[in-house]
Order: structure tokens, then C-alpha cells, then sequence
RNA sequence: GGUCCCGUAGCUCAGUUGGAUAGAGCGUUCGCCUCCUAAGUGAAAGGCCGGUGGUUCGAAUCCACCCGGGAUCACCA
């Protein structure tokens, strides 16, 4: 039993208070196998997996099993005896009450074990538990690695709401992985060789009948009359979309354009380069005022130019893993088997790697770029640094010229690769990670994940609040689909200067002596928060219907929300350091005065332990959101944990709370709320203010 | 046509892998600042969990079939 007073000081405190904490994973960790053995011995039944739930109310414990019913099952199943569930639980409660930690287990229900937590030894040991104490092994080299790649937005134009979305869960699913102990490596993939780079060359080509030099100069004019060149291409791209549908010859230089490109080592392709790297940067830009960045930014030219495409294909024919067709209308092309089909209509065909022509499909560049990641394709990029971030951190990007060495850290090789892609994506990528996996079984389909989700679209007012006509028709739908190419979209930047704008109006009326530039940190704060979180509480696989009003909103399920939770306890703290109290004093009173009980008995009690205890479930969030794939997961943890503890907040007046006891409880408690919630905020990309 | 996703309160969404009285925000109605930040908080009203069958101690959750809505199935990327 953990147990708290004169053993704490014999082992030293702080020792004492940093070694023993055991947290709720590993409680669950003991239970469940005392669980296990319990059957094994009292029934002889042999569980594989002890499903355990938290109950819906405190009053019925901290952690339940239904395990019971599935134990009666297997006697009846082994015997053919039948056993009542809750004479079996009383059996189990037996075994598991005798636990350290447990204080005590009630059958409720039908048969429900529910396990009470020793509330006085779980708060003094849990004190000052670092609440992701496996976020350290992110940086430490032995920790296996991943890759996740997010954002890729087509690098010829502004960035809208739905790259965002993509980048917004990729950075939190990054920062969750990190949190859970795994290495990431981030990768952003420029498409700079593709359809959508050619179309705004031949708008700058044939329609602006601008050179190299020319788009150099309307560069500058842009930056110095306070324009970006990504917003620029935005406008120009749409126009060359309307364009195409009237002119043909038009549409024939795009092919002409994309072949030079493609090529490389020409005026076309140098002027291609300089657009898509100018929007590369605009991007970063857009996405570092959000907090998303990036390690690596791989780019389609390399993947032709260093033939990566040839190695995998050479890897495939050996293997058989794709088939050359003599025959039929997919004569000349190589293709993947893909599932069995029978018949050949014209939705039931093969995925074809290489066209009769000899050129390759982006799916085939896209299983040599994937066999790159897993560190199996027998390649490698060349690089060199792109740009640092204002910390100091390097952006790599690739090139393909050897001519000089350059030191640069391991790229590629991930253990597992997370592809953040939209759904509508969900057949090419079944297909290269098929393709991967005939190539390399012992990784296997596991080793590539699609971490996919549903497209963000418009309302039909939204749509027309961006000055679009609709038709009749349109206005009926519930939604209307982004399109970059008609230049229909909420662009990225657009939506957070409104809300720095709002947030800083706000912030005006709150704080209006405190200096402009810290006043427009906190909008900027208060916006990033808002934005994110409004991205991330909706699960993967909803379709976001965007709308102004409630993507502005400040009130509610927000980001601010949690982050103003986050400010009110750190005032109270600011408040305590004022009156010469720490933290560690209440910590310290809590060992030395032992009767916690007392407190978590009086009418109170529930109420405090509520909230420690779902402070202290951060840990296991993470592991949750990070297994499913679901950052949701974690927002709705969070916007939880935050209301909590403003209920908490309300119910107890910490410092003027005069018994000693009780209110070093509620210090401690409040502290480990604070840093949970400031810890859960860090892993969504969320800061907390100073002030709001 | 095949495959996949969605359908839960007036609206927008969660629902811990099959568990206890189905939750939250917005909106509506009525309350709470001599007190650590009211961007806060309490209460009320609001549900055929799309439908019908099935599986079992137990289903919003799993299976089958329907009904609505969406995505996808290129020698596009």
C-alpha cells in the first residue's frame, strides 16, 4: 500500500514524491492482470483482453470492468454452468482489493467491478507527475521514427481553410506521436513539377505575357505595396481555369509547359521553379503563423530527375508485382493487379504505374516517394537548407545536383509513415501502399497509414459571402465543394487577419494599458487557438460545413475557451507567488500532514477528486488519440478538463480558503489541472496567453 | 453499378471499440460578480440515436436489407 507521512521522510521527500507516482496507466496496467490471474485461478478461464471503462459518474468509482458478464459466459461456454455476474464479481473484488493503490472495489450493477482509487496516496504521489512524462524520448535517438507528411498544397497559389485543416491535424498528430515518445520527422511534399504549377506558368506565360524577370519585378511591386505573390497566383490561376474552357490552344500550351517542366534545364523550368518556390514560401509563411512547421520538403523534380521511379520499377518487374499488358485497351501500359475483379468495364480495370507512352503516373512517383520514406527503395535525395526559423530551427528541402557535399541531418526511414491526406484520396493510396507492401512484406500494409479526412467545404451562404453566385441548384446543397480552380475558397491568411482583428478589438476593451505589441500577441494567440481547435474538434471523417459565424465564434466549445481556463489558474498562482507561496509548499504540507483523507471524505471531496483525477488522465488520452489516429480525441479531452476546472474554480476560493489542509489540496489540485491543461493546449498547437 | 463515409436535441457535433440514467456547444427561458479574470457560471426546456429485422444477459455502437445525403472508381495530379 502506498502510504504517505514519516515513510515519505525516511526516503526523502522529494524522492519520495518523483519515484513512487505510479500513474493511472500502469493502476490499469496491475489491475488488469490481477484480473486475468484472478480468473485464471478462482475459474480457470483465460482472458485475452480485460476491457476497462471509466464510469459515468465519480460516485461509481475511477475505473470499471464489465468483465464479469464475459466470465459467465466462458464458464457456461466451457461448463455449461450458469453463473450469476455478480457473484463472480465479488470473487474477483476480493483478489483485487488487496492491491496498493485500490482502496476499494464495489460490485455494482449487474456485475460491474468498480475500483476506487486511494485518493490521499494517488494525489500525494502523483504531486508533481509530469503529466507527459514520455514526451523526453521524442529527442532521444533511440526512439524509433516516423514520418509524417501534411500540408503538400500544390505550390501555385494561396493556401485556403481545407490545406489548413490538413496541416492542422498533421501538426497535432505530429505533436501527439512526439508526446507519446516516438521521433518524428515532419515532410511537406511540393508538387513543383505538376498540372497545377504548369497552369499558372502558362497564365503568366500567354495570358500576362510576363518572362522570368518581368514576374521578378511585379514580385517586389507586390511585397512593397503589401500583396503577396501567393494571393497573386490565387487570382491568376482562376483566371486561366475560366480561360482554358473557351480557348483550346490555350489548353494545348499547358501540355507543351508541363512537358518542359518536367524536363527541367530550360528557361520554362527555371521560371516554374521560381513560382512554386516563391508559393512554397508564402505557404510556410501562412503556416508558421499557425505554428506548423516542417523538417523536410521533398519536391516531385528530385523523385524524376534522381530516378527514384526507375529503381521501384525495376524493384516491381523483379518482383512481379506489376504486369506489362499486350492486349486489350490497357495495351502498352504497365499495371498494378488490383483486387479481384472480374469482367473489364470500364470501373473494373487494373491502376496503371506506366502509360503506353513511357511515362510514369503521379501514383507510381508516389510508390518510389513512399518506398523513400520507408527507407527501402535503395536511393536517396540530395539536400541543402532551405531557410531557418527564427529559433534557429533548419528547413531542408532536396535537389538533385551532387556537385557539392553537403552535412545534412538523416532523412527518410521511418519505422511507420503517416500520409495526411484528404479521403478523396483513398484509392490511390490503398494502391501505393499495396504496392509497397508486395515489395516488402516483412514491413507490410501496417507500415503506411492514411491518416485521411472528409474535405472542409462551404455553406451556400459562406459561398456567397465570398461574393460567389450561386444558382438556384446550388443553394439547395448542403454544401458547396473548394475549388482553387474557380478561386472558390476562404483563403488561410484572410481568415486569421479577421481573427487577430476580432481578438485584438476584444483584447482592447479588456486590456487597454498594456502595450500594443504585447496586446497584438495575445490576439495573435487567442486567433491561432480558435482556428485550430475550431479544425480539430470535429472527428476525421466529418465534412465540415464552413461557416463565418461559427468558425469566428469566441464563445463555447472553443480554443479560447480552454485557453482562458488556463489563464485564470495561472492567476491564481501569480497570485500566491505575490504572498511568497509555491507550489511546492502545498506539496510539501500535503506529505506532512498526512490526513488527507479527511478532506476527499467531506462534502467536497468528490469534487476535488474529480477534477485531479481527470487532470491526471492526459497521459492516456494522448496514447488514445495517438492509437486511433483521432486528435479530436484530445480537443474534446481538453475543452473537457477546461470546464472542469472552471467549475472548480467557481466552487472553491482557493486562497481564502482557511483550513490548511483542504487548501494545500486545492493548490496541488489545481496545479496539476493547470499543467495538464497547458500540456494538453501545447499538444493541440494551442499557447496559453499571459493575460486575456 | 462496385467500394467507402455520413444520418444522434431546433442547428453544429461527441459518444472511450457491445455496458450503468445517450452527452456537449450554439440557440431559447430564468438566475449568479463586496470574493483568485463574468471571454466565466447555475438551472429549465428540448431525443422513435434514419427505418425494419437479426445476433445476446445487454445494441446509438455488431450483422443483413431498405431509405436519404456525400465521396470515389483516369494513360488527372
Amino acid at each position: 500500500m502506498l502510504s504517505i507521512g514519516r515513510k515519505a521522510y525516511n526516503y526523502g521527500l522529494f524522492a519520495y514524491l518523483n519515484t513512487t507516482a505510479m500513474t493511472i496507466i500502469q493502476i490499469q496496467q496491475i489491475l488488469r492482470e490481477a484480473v486475468i490471474a484472478a480468473a485464471h485461478s478462482r475459474f480457470g478461464v483465460e482472458l485475452e483482453q480485460v476491457v476497462a471503462e471509466i464510469p459515468p459518474r465519480t460516485e461509481l468509482g475511477d475505473l470499471a470492468f464489465p468483465v464479469a458478464f464475459e466470465l459467465a459466459k466462458k464458464i457456461k461456454q466451457a461448463t455449461g454452468e450458469k453463473k450469476n455476474p455478480r457473484e463472480l464479481a465479488e470473487v474477483l473484488k476480493a483478489e483485487i482489493e488487496t492491491i496498493p493503490a485500490v482502496a476499494c472495489v464495489e460490485v455494482a450493477g449487474a456485475g460491474y467491478l468498480n475500483i476506487f482509487f486511494d485518493r490521499a496516496a494517488f494525489l500525494s504521489a502523483n504531486a508533481a507527475a509530469d503529466p507527459l512524462p514520455n514526451r523526453a524520448l521524442s529527442t532521444d535517438p533511440s526512439s524509433p521514427k516516423v514520418c509524417v507528411e501534411h500540408t503538400s498544397v500544390n505550390p501555385n497559389k494561396a493556401a485556403h481553410i481545407g490545406h489548413v485543416r490538413n496541416s492542422v491535424l498533421g501538426d497535432t498528430f505530429q505533436r501527439i506521436l512526439k508526446a507519446t515518445g516516438k521521433r518524428v520527422e515532419i515532410q511537406n511534399y511540393i508538387d513543383n513539377t505538376g498540372v497545377q504549377v504548369a497552369d499558372v506558368v502558362v497564365g503568366f506565360l500567354f495570358i500576362e505575357n510576363m518572362n522570368i524577370d518581368a514576374i521578378k519585378d511585379l514580385d517586389k511591386e507586390l511585397s512593397d505595396a503589401g500583396q503577396t505573390f501567393d494571393y497573386y497566383c490565387w487570382d491568376l490561376y482562376a483566371r486561366v481555369g475560366v480561360e482554358y474552357q473557351s480557348n483550346e490552344a490555350l489548353k494545348e500550351k499547358r501540355t507543351e509547359v508541363l512537358h518542359l517542366i518536367e524536363e527541367g534545364n530550360n528557361e520554362t523550368a527555371e521560371l516554374a521553379d521560381y513560382v512554386a518556390t516563391r508559393n512554397v514560401e508564402c505557404i510556410v509563411d501562412t503556416m508558421e503563423r499557425l505554428s506548423i512547421r516542417y523538417d523536410l520538403l521533398p519536391r516531385e523534380s528530385e523523385i524524376l530527375h534522381l530516378h527514384f521511379w526507375d529503381r521501384a520499377f525495376e524493384q516491381m518487374k523483379q518482383l512481379g508485382v506489376i504486369r506489362y499488358e499486350t492486349e486489350g485497351k490497357q495495351a502498352g501500359c504497365w499495371v498494378m493487379p488490383f483486387e479481384e475483379h472480374v469482367g473489364d468495364a470500364d470501373n473494373e480495370t487494373d491502376k496503371i504505374l506506366v502509360r503506353s507512352n513511357g511515362t510514369v503516373t503521379y501514383t507510381g512517383k508516389d510508390i518510389a516517394y513512399q518506398l523513400w520514406k520507408l527507407g527501402i527503395l535503395g536511393l536517396d535525395f540530395c539536400y541543402r537548407e532551405f531557410f531557418k526559423y527564427p529559433d534557429g530551427r533548419e528547413v531542408w528541402i532536396t535537389r538533385s545536383d551532387e556537385t557539392t557535399e553537403t552535412v545534412h541531418p538523416p532523412f527518410g526511414g521511418g519505422e511507420t509513415i503517416y500520409n495526411v491526406i484528404d479521403t478523396r484520396q483513398s484509392y490511390p493510396q490503398d494502391i501505393v501502399r499495396k504496392g509497397v507492401a508486395a515489395i516488402s512484406p516483412e514491413r507490410g500494409e501496417k507500415a503506411s497509414v492514411h491518416l485521411s479526412y472528409e474535405m472542409v467545404a462551404l455553406s451556400p451562404a459562406a459561398a456567397e459571402e465570398l461574393g460567389f453566385r450561386l444558382s438556384d441548384e446550388d443553394r439547395k446543397r448542403p454544401f458547396i465543394e473548394m475549388s482553387g480552380r474557380k478561386g472558390l475558397g476562404v483563403k488561410a491568411d484572410d481568415l486569421i487577419d479577421r481573427l487577430e482583428a476580432n481578438a485584438l478589438a476584444e483584447v482592447e476593451v479588456r486590456h487597454p494599458d498594456t502595450p500594443a505589441d504585447e496586446k497584438r500577441g495575445i490576439a495573435h494567440q487567442i486567433a491561432v487557438g480558435a482556428l485550430r481547435y475550431f479544425l480539430l474538434k470535429f472527428t476525421r471523417n466529418t465534412v465540415i460545413v464552413f461557416d463565418f459565424k461559427e468558425a469566428l465564434s469566441f464563445e463555447g466549445e472553443t480554443g479560447l475557451f480552454c485557453q482562458y481556463s488556463a489563464v485564470r489558474a495561472n492567476s491564481i498562482f501569480r497570485k500566491l507567488a505575490e504572498q511568497d507561496e509555491t507550489v511546492l509548499d502545498s506539496r510539501m504540507d500535503l506529505v506532512a500532514m498526512g490526513s488527507l483523507a479527511d478532506v476527499f471524505s467531506s462534502i467536497d471531496g468528490n469534487d476535488i477528486w474529480s477534477m485531479a483525477i481527470l487532470a491526471s488522465r492526459l497521459e492516456e488520452t494522448v496514447e488514445q488519440a495517438a492509437m486511433q489516429n483521432e486528435p479530436a480525441i484530445l480537443a474534446k479531452y481538453t475543452f473537457t478538463l477546461a470546464k472542469a476546472f472552471n467549475l472548480f474554480y467557481h466552487n472553491h476560493k482557493i486562497i481564502a480558503e482557511t483550513d490548511e489542509i483542504k487548501r494545500a489540496v486545492l493548490v496541488v489540485v489545481a496545479d496539476i489541472a493547470r499543467r495538464a491543461l497547458t500540456n494538453a493546449l501545447d499538444t493541440l498547437g494551442i499557447e496559453v496567453p499571459d493575460k486575456m
